[in-house]
DNA sequence: AATACGGGGAA
DNA sequence: TTCCCAGTATT
């Protein structure tokens, strides 16, 4: 039998005593697993919270989500941001449903091919639920190792991360997989964060970094995103008491959510330079008013530099758009997902009248 | 192997 | 501002 690394005893020590009392970590339950593990990734405790719950409150089985119209879900999903993890939410669903009869599949190997599902999210869930044994590689994991055991390599190069893996397999202790799993990110989370509480560290005797005055300098992660800047102009068309809305379609940023008339340009451009270039409202500029500017919008590889207009279109005024537009009330508008950028744009601007019905 | 994909909290 | 969070899918 394998030995149990004497950091792997310290990190479940630890755990006993500070784990946080977290609602995912009273079940079995595999669907409230995978939900959390989703709402998870990429994503702070603190901000997946609320989800979990209201997504537990409105979809307690695997077949209510899987029944729930994908509108819905992405209503549901609003504000967490990316939006792919909840339309693969609702196709993992329902091939749990309908491939094998609302059973989640127990092993790392049948959970990666759901949608959704990589690495350490079938790592997550083939532990915490089925107690198997495959060590979680999460951000917190990278943090720890390379630190503990002065691994300098980048962690941004995919490469690498089967060294890791390794080595985090190897410290698993397969009897206590979950329990393991969960002590090694909340040690990440809570201990050693990045910015680290060294002082109170239990294992920092033993710690590469804090040894050798690493530890800031540890993981080594290089960071060559570039952003790109957009510029929305957002035209809210309101006639007989609706607006105009579109849901955004595919290969670009919020997919599946709706937005108001866009027109997107090269740069910042007054309302008749917009104007310009279109044929189909331009007619209008007479009964549009412009709305205080929304704050730019950071995306992880994008800022939205955005305007926005309010057209109101006398009632008498013959006006259609394509069939990809659709007319809301602002009760129905209220029940679809928007990005956030549109939802502050609509709460910022409560006042216009089409919302006070 | 690189890049796209949200939003927010902490330093 | 910058970093980065219980990462995954696509190119």
């Amino acid at each position: 039998m394998s030995t149990i690394h004497p950091f792997s005893e310290q990190l479940v020590s630890w755990y006993e005593k500070n784990a946080r009392d977290l609602p995912w970590r009273q079940t079995n339950d595999p669907y409230l697993i995978w939900l959390s593990e989703v709402i998870l990734q990429q994503t702070r405790v603190a901000q997946g919270l609320p989800y979990f719950e209201k997504f537990k409150e409105n979809f307690p089985t695997v077949f209510d989500l899987a029944a729930a119209p994908e509108n819905v879900l992405l209503r549901h999903w609003q504000g967490l941001g990316y939006y792919s993890r909840a339309r693969n939410l609702q196709k993992t669903a329902k091939i749990v449903v309908e491939q094998f009869k609302g059973f989640f599949p127990k092993s790392y190997q049948e959970l990666i091919k759901l949608p959704g599902i990589g690495p350490y999210s079938a790592a997550a869930i083939s532990s915490f639920a089925f107690g198997e044994p495959h060590a979680v590689v999460d951000g917190n994991v990278f943090r720890i190792l390379a630190r503990y055991f002065g691994i300098e390599v980048d962690i941004a190069d995919s490469k690498n991360r089967k060294i890791f893996e390794k080595l985090a397999n190897d410290l698993l202790i397969k009897s206590q997989a979950a329990k393991f799993n969960q002590s090694i990110m909340e040690f990440g989370s809570l201990q050693c964060s990045p910015s680290p509480n060294c002082d109170g560290c239990p294992i920092k005797i033993g710690c590469f970094a804090f040894l050798n005055g690493k530890v800031n300098s540890l993981p080594v992660k290089t960071n060559k995103v570039k952003i790109l800047s957009r510029f929305f102009n957002y035209f809210v068309i309101e006639k007989n008491n609706k607006i105009l809305v579109k849901k955004r379609a595919n290969k670009d940023i919020w997919e599946g959510l709706y937005e108001f008339y866009l027109i997107e340009t090269e740069s910042v451009l007054s309302l008749q330079e917009i104007l310009l270039n279109d044929k189909k409202i331009a007619f209008f500029a007479n009964f549009t008013n412009e709305l205080p500017a929304p704050k730019p919008h950071q995306l992880s590889h994008q800022k939205i530099y955005s305007k926005a207009f309010h057209v109101q279109i006398p009632d008498n005024f013959e006006f259609e758009l394509g069939g990809e537009y659709e007319w809301k009330s602002a009760i129905e508008l209220e029940e679809l997902g928007k990005p956030v950028l549109i939802g502050n744009l609509i709460t910022d601007n409560f006042q216009l009248p089409v919302f006070n019905s």
